[in-house]
RNA sequence: GCCCUCAUAGCACAAAUGGAUAGUGUAACUGACUUCUAAUCAGUAGGCUCCAGGUUCGAAUCCUGGUGAGGGUACCA
């Protein structure tokens, strides 16, 4: 329950307390600047402030009062006025080891959440457009908090929201209607109105396209070119009006049209997902929750809620500094606003134990959050509900857009990944089999992507570079992964032998400061990924995966372990066990996996 | 105009929430594969933390005022 890293600490910060009388906790103590100061280090000011003494004096009367009856402490020192505590170094990696042993898969587990339920949702892609570069942050950020926070001990159900009506949808089906009509006319000399749809065509239509073809990509080109088409000639306004309209009084041509192309997305973000480690609890559509909405705008305008203005319906928030919030448009359609309406209704009601419920969108949409979250209030909507935002991912051209069309999207970089991860294992590993290469460079693949992504703190704006993401070397995913096949490697080597989860063999006999290094690096995550879940970044933990890694990598270098003498051998074997898993478990956090070798 | 973010080495990012000499990667230069995997490691060089004030023992971090970049600011999502 307790990690070691917390409990080490909180041992010596209650020492240090008694000390001085006054309280100290585990919070206090910090790593020192540079590794020869110590391991640990206190800072006596705000002690000192209480016990009005000057800090030189507090640290050195907690030098001259700890004692030095203690097997986790070797040494104390102060240095002005810091306290440098040095651990026993044998004593402090056979606790660490025997830790990561003993708690597996619980491993750097604080149970901050304690089984309460949280609602997430993320992973918002809409229908009929290709899934982009931009998405992907939202999906691995998304994924890793949801990982992190079930480890912090949150019963955390995921939702995913895609929307799959509104304009974006006519748009895509009048031109792919448009085209074929066209097509059509030319071959048999007679023009046709888009409205004159009939099921049979419809069906046509369909089949002639390709399977390959039927996904985002294909949907999302067809979007784009309606956007500049009606941008070319404004009169085809109109014909799109009537195309919106259709699918939304449910006209049954267009409602198959409509169908087939929305299942070709949804089937495509299924395998998508999959891929990315995203896993939904609960799909929700716009579609089943636009009726309702409306419902709830008539009712919020009985209830003297809403208003009407300039012909829409709004929600005045002014007195909340929040303007007014557009919930229907003037044409008596719906909007974004129209339907979360509802959707956090029906969240509710599905989910009626959830004591959090949490979006996670870009920043871009905080203030219409905002304005959603206040008018929720005034229905009388009670589950606590956060926006958590993100800035959004931008190309080095600028900010993309689907409806300029200047997209990279997800599959294209994938592939492009992908490509590259396989070329170099393959140069690397002649003789493997072309499937332990396929699987080795998808993990690399995915480690560099996701990795890439999750690094960065969340309130920064992501500029994406293919050139960048095709890198393996240096602060990247597959440089953790490296380090982790390495002490694989050393393992397999040494017939992965059955030494873990008992007194022998003893870790006590190690003794060089890099194996401490590694082992004060490994129960540190202890400590990471609670905070990672209360913040919900999981730049932290990526951050914590490099440095841990580095450290490993010194200890690969410098201290031999098939060739050490047999009980050193032992219990550094022991210890790569323990590294091996507690790096495995810093990526699971971030959703990537660890290949076996690469 | 108003509101919200961000600004750290050429470039990309850190800095344990106010602590000790601001770190890591890249790119540049030097060196290390007969070794438990060189997708690695070691070294050199690179800084007025955007500017000006303030708060205190102490500021990249907090406050005020600028500058620059991005975003939002009702009928897009």
């Amino acid at each position: 329950m307790k990690n070691l890293w917390f409990a080490a600490r909180d041992h010596i910060a209650q020492r240090i307390g008694t000390v001085l009388g006054v309280p100290v906790t585990a919070g206090d103590l910090v790593l020192p600047p540079k590794p020869d100061m110590g391991d640990l280090a206190f800072g006596c000011f705000t002690v000192a402030k209480e016990l009005q003494q000057p800090p030189t004096e507090v640290a050195e009367k907690i030098v001259k009062e700890f004692g030095t009856v203690n097997r986790l402490v070797e040494k104390m020192e102060a240095a002005g006025p810091f306290v440098n505590i040095t651990l026993a170094t044998g004593e402090f990696i056979h606790r660490m080891v025997q830790d990561v042993e003993h708690e597996g898969e619980r491993y750097a587990v604080l149970d901050i959440g304690k089984q309460k339920r949280i609602l997430f949702e993320y992973a918002q892609p809409n229908t009929h457009k290709s899934m982009h570069v931009g998405h992907l942050r939202n999906l691995v950020l998304g994924s890793s908090i949801v990982a992190i926070l079930k480890h912090a001990g949150w019963d955390v159900v995921t939702a995913s929201y895609h929307g799959d009506v509104g304009a974006h949808v006519a748009k895509c089906l009048w031109w792919f209607v448009k085209q074929h009509q066209t097509q059509q006319s030319s071959e048999q000399g007679e023009s046709s109105w888009v409205m004159d749809l009939t099921l049979d065509q419809v069906y046509a239509y369909l089949d002639g396209i390709p399977k390959e073809q039927r996904n985002g990509v294909y949907l999302g080109q067809l979007y784009t070119d309606a956007t500049k088409a009606i941008a070319a000639d404004e009169s085809l306004k109109s014909e799109v009006s009537v195309v919106q309209r259709a699918l939304e009084s449910h006209d049954p041509v267009w409602h198959k049209l409509w169908q087939e192309t929305r299942r070709w997305s949804l089937e495509e973000f299924t395998d998508l997902f999959e891929e990315l480690g995203v896993d939904i609890d609960r799909q929700y559509l716009e579609s089943e929750v636009v009726d309702e909405g409306q419902r709830i705008v008539n009712e919020l305008l009985e209830q003297g809620v809403a208003e009407a203005s300039e012909g829409a319906i709004v929600v005045d928030l002014e007195d909340q500094k929040l303007g007014k919030f557009l919930i229907r448009k003037s044409d008596g359609t719906s909007l974004y606003a129209t339907k979360d309406l509802a959707l956090a209704q029906l969240k509710k009601q599905e989910y009626p134990k959830m004591e959090r419920s949490i979006l996670l969108v870009d920043n871009r949409q905080s203030l219409y959050f905002k304005q959603l979250f206040a008018t929720l209030k005034r229905m009388g909507y009670d589950v606590p509900t956060a926006h958590i935002g993100y800035e959004f991912l931008t190309l080095k051209s600028g900010a993309m857009s689907s409806r300029e069309g200047n997209v990279v999207t997800y599959p294209d970089f994938r592939n492009e990944v992908y490509r590259y991860a396989w070329k170099e294992t393959k140069v690397r590993h002649e003789s493997w089999s072309q499937g332990q290469i396929n699987y080795t460079a998808w993990a690399i693949a995915i480690a560099g992507i996701k990795f890439g992504l999750l690094r960065q703190d969340p309130e920064r704006i992501f500029t994406f570079d293919l050139e960048e993401s095709l890198s393996f070397d240096g602060d990247t995913g597959p440089y953790v992964q490296y380090a982790i096949v390495r002490l694989e490697s050393i393992l397999r080597r040494a017939n992965y032998p059955d030494i873990r989860g008992n007194e022998e063999p003893n870790c006590r006999v190690l003794e060089d400061p890099k194996e401490k290094a590694l082992a004060i690096a490994i129960a540190r995550l202890g400590d990471v990924a609670p905070r990672a879940a209360e913040e919900m970044r999981p730049s932290l933990v990526a951050h914590w995966c490099l440095e841990t890694a580095r450290i490993s990598n010194a200890f690969y270098r410098d201290l031999p372990v098939l060739d050490a003498e047999e009980d050193v051998k032992n219990a550094r074997l022991r210890l790569a066990y323990a590294a091996r898993d507690g790096l495995t478990m810093g990526l699971k956090l971030l959703g990537i996996p660890v290949p076996e070798a690469m």
